[in-house]
DNA sequence: ATTTGACTTGTCATTTTTTGACAAATTTAT
DNA sequence: ATAAATTTGTCAAAAAATGACAAGTCAAAT
């Protein structure tokens, strides 16, 4: 499996999890998370918390950039498939993602003028 | 301006909203919302509620569907956005929805047999 | 210069959503 | 059959979003 999967986040932390033959309550002590509701995480029932994704990378030796990569690919999947956008729609909401940055740049530059 | 532009959804309300001259107070009254959060809303500060789309597309006498796409490429937008989501990980983004949609189907056969 | 109207900003209580925790049920392996 | 692992349901607590209102700025009109 590589850096980059085509999965839910919940099932690569499976993935990593079962890889290394921990069970569900080994890995969430380590996580400081209850075992059931790591377990409805992996089952894509509830969200994995962005903050703990520094230590998800320390226990299986992760490139903290690429995991959170994962992350939010995963996060943005989610979104794109909840709100039923198209491709052709994505391509709008990625033109529109660049229009707020340029907002951004402007906002910024105004911030230091 | 077309149905599709590049811009914050709270600045295609602004744009609506003055476009028919009404003040904040008149457009907040008739989407039955404070006009000082349809400020903050407009100037991107507080979220449009989706449940209020029907209504703003009676308002303007707007497609509903096409006013629904204004809103999701806006909120994946913010998402792309806020996560700093390069154009190379949208796409794994976008096979990552893909993969959900296959899962979906796959679940939904499984309920009937 | 003051008043008026339109808009913006800050704050806070309320509501909604998300999370953590625990108990109970189900599944899997031995 | 038993034990371990996992899943599911529930609920209180924490966190985030929303509604409401007061106080502020700003521009135009008087």
């Amino acid at each position: 499996m590589t850096s980059q999967m085509k999965t839910t986040f919940g099932e690569y932390i499976r993935f990593l999890r079962t890889e290394k033959a921990f069970t569900l309550t080994q890995l969430a002590a380590k996580l400081n998370l209850d075992s059931a509701n790591l377990s409805k995480i992996e089952n894509g029932k509830r969200d994995f918390d962005e903050k703990r994704l520094i230590i998800l990378a320390k226990i299986f030796d992760l490139n903290l950039n690429e995991l959170r990569n994962e992350y939010i690919t995963d996060q943005i999947a989610k979104k794109i498939y909840e709100t039923n956008c198209s491709k052709q729609l994505l391509e709008l909401a990625e033109e529109k993602a660049e229009y707020r940055r340029e907002i951004n740049k402007k906002s910024k530059k105004l911030k230091t003028t």
